[in-house]
DNA sequence: GCAGTGATCATA
DNA sequence: ATGATCACTGCC
């Protein structure tokens, strides 16, 4: 995909465990004030599948609070995780489908929770689109992390769903390998 | 290791 | 109306 490009509603309208895993390597764009914009490396994420997946919000079927995971592809997910931590979603696979991709690491900052802060995401960003227009968006940065540098764990948090707690559904960049690419960058536009 | 924190959801 | 839960973080 060539570099700069917006992600947009078919890159993420796939199983969730592919879009996370392609995840790593983008560029998360967060715009500024006066055209001034930081693009943040992905490094960490975590896939949920759908409701068949008990680690998944979407299993207990929709309520208010995940809507947007039951919408079509490409949209944030924002929901608050223990009454003050933002965590960031997009949604991923058909309409119907309760799917999404957590975003647990971009840049230097680590953790869901601390990521979304340090780039004031919050619950407005609920149901956007990923895209220019939602304020918000994934670019193709033309690095490509080699699958070997890719470590894939259980998810974290979830021990509450069964077998489904231990399917490796968490994927990271070695750590040593992200430090031979550009993590965080302001940038025009 | 565990308390903080408060919206959300199921139950009634 | 009430109580349990929670895709986390920071401090002990």
């Amino acid at each position: 995909m060539k570099t700069g490009s917006i992600l947009s509603r078919d890159f993420f309208d796939r199983p969730a465990d592919r879009v996370a895993r392609e995840l790593l390597g983008a560029w998360l764009v967060v715009p500024g004030p006066q055209g001034r914009s930081t693009q943040h490396v992905v490094f960490e994420t975590e896939a949920y599948l759908g409701a068949h997946d008990l680690a998944c919000h979407g299993s207990k079927g929709m309520t208010k609070r995940n809507a947007t995971m039951f919408g079509p592809a490409g949209r944030w997910y924002v929901y608050l995780c223990y009454g003050m931590h933002w965590m960031l979603n997009i949604v991923t696979g058909s309409e119907g489908v309760p799917a999404a991709v957590l975003i647990r690491g971009v840049g230097e900052h680590a953790g869901p929770g601390r990521l979304t802060k340090a780039l004031g995401i919050d619950g407005s960003f609920d149901g956007r689109p990923g895209a220019r227009q939602g304020g918000l968006w994934f670019e193709a940065s033309g690095i490509r992390v080699p699958p070997r540098r890719i470590k894939r764990t259980p998810r974290i948090g979830v021990d509450y769903a069964g077998d489904w707690a231990k399917k490796p559904l968490r994927f990271v960049v070695d750590p040593a390998h992200l430090r031979t690419m550009p993590q965080s960058r302001r940038r025009e536009s």
